[in-house]
DNA sequence: TTTCTGTATAACGAAATCGTTATATAACGT
DNA sequence: ACGTTATATAACGATTTCGTTATACAGAAA
């Protein structure tokens, strides 16, 4: 198991601490998502994901791929904080995240 | 295992990802500890530590004891978070926490 | 009762957080 | 070139967070 120092470990909580971003997380559970389909997921505006996506990027949680204008995320598994993501995914109720979603959020199943 | 909200969760990661609450909680890992001991061990005011203590307290993490006019706290193993917040100070080192605790602080033993 | 110690609360300020709208940039299609 | 779509950044405001100092409360001891 890796250790982290306090220091560490408290930045990505607080990262994590955010239930837009922990529902972002759950929905790259398994796998990649474009920017876009947050925009249509959540009921925040674009900006407001965007800026989201960076927080969790610069945690180094989170890895990227352009295709053509999209820009897909997906967690990155070489991050010391993926096994503690991926744990708390796995605590994560599916359905409506945030209570926020919209009808075409593909986390939202049920 | 148990599931949580999104909501819930992100609520008490958020609780967690502050290094001041991560180290006292580190230092409740295996013992009660006496509120007094967490103003000696941290560079912050009574008051603040008090705060803390509430915030862990309210998001049902801590249990208290009083004993005179000392109050123990103790991690709280009836929260449906206690596994969570157990696991997660496995992987936090020991020594000097914040880099902010005194030299009292019984934490750092090194 | 007065005093001391331990803890909590009130009131306040600086900084961070998280949303917004407006605008910029990047890549595609016509 | 131009318009459209996808994404990022800038600027701003409301709220939250986290520290402080001052004060109140609780219990012990003189």
């Amino acid at each position: 198991m890796d250790m982290h120092t306090v220091e560490e470990l408290s930045k990505v909580l607080k990262v994590l601490g955010d239930p837009t971003r922990l529902a972002m997380l759950k929905q790259m559970e398994t796998d990649e998502q474009c920017a876009c389909s947050f925009v249509d997921c959540f009921d925040i505006s674009q900006p407001a994901i965007s800026r989201h996506l960076k927080m969790l990027r610069q945690a180094g949680l989170l890895l990227e791929r352009r295709d053509k204008q999209w820009i897909h995320y997906r967690l990155n598994e070489a991050s010391p904080f993926y096994p503690l993501v991926m744990e708390l995914l796995g605590q994560v109720e599916l359905h409506d995240p945030t209570g926020t979603s919209a009808s075409t959020c593909n986390v939202k199943s049920s």
